[in-house]
DNA sequence: ATCGCCTCCTGCGCGC
DNA sequence: TGCGCGCAGGAGGCGA
């Protein structure tokens, strides 16, 4: 379940391994993720050269000339660098081989990610092209975020994880962030003040940024397999605490479903 | 335009 | 110990 963080840290971690790089040839063992993977990148890609790799919420870019690969971890997905002959796993259904013998290999037990493919400007691709700011960023503020807000009946937390709204917040950290706004899950977007947005922004900035300083350190080395998703690392303060004290007021911590997803609060601390 | 629900898929945890 | 069941979870798509 890579949140944010995560494809940041893959991001970062893979990079090295594939700029300047020259593509080999290309495996797709299962092609069908969320969507098909584009059977024809089997003959455009190899004997290109990757010119860069970047990510925009969590989708992450592989750019060449003649076009971009884009990759999604959906939920269980992750990306390793291996040596081509390394035998695979069941689950390991996409191969990027480069020209050097090494390997950008991608692993999905449920296979809710995705390789696809665009020659044109991968930001004006159908599904990246409304996407709300980087969570991160200047443009994702208090200002912006009450304005978009107003009349908005939404949950807050539904209202964050909103890719339209800001990208990037998945369901755990929509849960912390919540928490350390002080923020009740499931107050109406449009009833909460600015002020109260300053203090949201603040939070999932502190959340994500903390997130990716800890993904880095234990996510650093991308040639082995043994990488543990940051958030193991992290001290979470309600998210699949059920039942168990909270950290400021030792009141339960409560739980509930909003849009289909496990929600964590203190009813205490949170209104 | 907005919202709520469904869907994809597998591994895991639970109950018996 | 082994089996079967139900559920989690990112995010697009669709119907209301």
């Amino acid at each position: 379940m890579p949140e944010l963080p995560e494809v940041e840290t893959t991001c970062k971690g893979i990079t090295p391994h594939l700029k300047n790089k020259t593509i080999g040839k290309i495996f797709i063992r299962q092609p069908k993720l969320r969507w098909p993977i584009p059977a024809k990148i089997k003959k455009q890609l190899p004997q290109q050269k990757i010119l860069s790799v970047n990510r925009r919420a969590k989708y992450i870019f592989i750019n060449t000339s003649i076009g971009t690969l884009i990759l999604h971890l959906g939920m269980s997905g992750s990306l390793r660098i291996v040596k081509a002959k390394e035998p695979f796993d069941k689950h390991d259904h996409f191969d990027l081989v480069l020209k050097n013998g090494m390997c950008l290999r991608l692993h999905d037990p449920r296979r809710f990610g995705a390789v696809l493919w665009t020659t044109e400007d991968p930001l004006q691709h159908k599904l990246l092209s409304n996407l709300g700011p980087e969570p991160l960023s200047d443009d994702f503020n208090a200002e912006d975020l009450y304005q978009k807000s107003r009349k908005r009946k939404v949950s807050i937390k539904q209202f964050i994880m909103n890719g339209n709204i800001v990208v990037g917040v998945g369901n755990i950290y929509a849960s912390e962030a919540l928490f350390l706004a002080g923020l009740h899950p499931r107050k109406a977007a449009g009833s909460i003040s600015l002020a109260r947005y300053n203090k949201l922004i603040t939070a999932i900035k502190k959340v994500l940024a903390l997130a990716i300083e800890q993904g880095g350190t234990t996510l650093k080395d991308f040639t082995r397999s043994d990488g543990k998703p940051g958030y193991f690392q992290q001290q979470l303060n309600v998210y699949g605490r059920k039942g168990e004290p909270c950290l400021i007021c030792k009141k339960p911590i409560s739980h509930c479903v909003l849009g289909q997803r496990a929600t964590y609060y203190c009813t205490q601390c949170q209104k």
